[in-house]
DNA sequence: CTCTTGACTGAGG
DNA sequence: GCCTCAGCCAAGA
């Protein structure tokens, strides 16, 4: 089918959903992957809609490995405890460890 | 069409 | 390593 036929929410929403269990990305990753670099933010802001969508937004943060995203989520650790909950060293809203959770789509996918 | 907002990123001090 | 500034692009009013 045509990539036009997707909306840009809908092309982050599919590239969420295909992040492994226990890893995380960024937003600029995911929008390189969809061939908008520069549209990072964009990322984000579709990631406004995932809410009732079958998206794992908590794994998808910033670069710096930041939860950036969690005050979107309900409670203030949700994000924190869902990350955790898959094997990912959260502290202080910020990923440890993140080189060996990062996942880059355009690397391995 | 114009203006504002934003879950970002890279460069410079 | 931290803080600040500017660029980027799409959606909504």
């Amino acid at each position: 089918m045509k990539p036009e036929t997707l909306n840009f929410f809908d092309k982050v929403y599919e590239v969420a959903k295909l992040i492994p269990y226990g890893r995380v990305t960024s937003y600029g990753a995911i929008a390189k992957y969809l061939g908008a670099a520069r549209s990072a933010r964009m990322v984000g802001y579709a990631m406004n809609g995932s809410g009732g969508k079958d998206v794992p937004a908590h794994r998808v943060v910033n670069r710096k490995g930041l939860l950036t995203g969690k005050h979107h989520f309900e409670g203030t650790n949700l994000m924190q405890q869902l990350l955790e909950s898959e094997g990912v060293e959260v502290v202080e809203n910020q990923i440890q460890n993140l080189e060996s959770v990062y996942w880059d789509p355009s690397e391995e996918l």
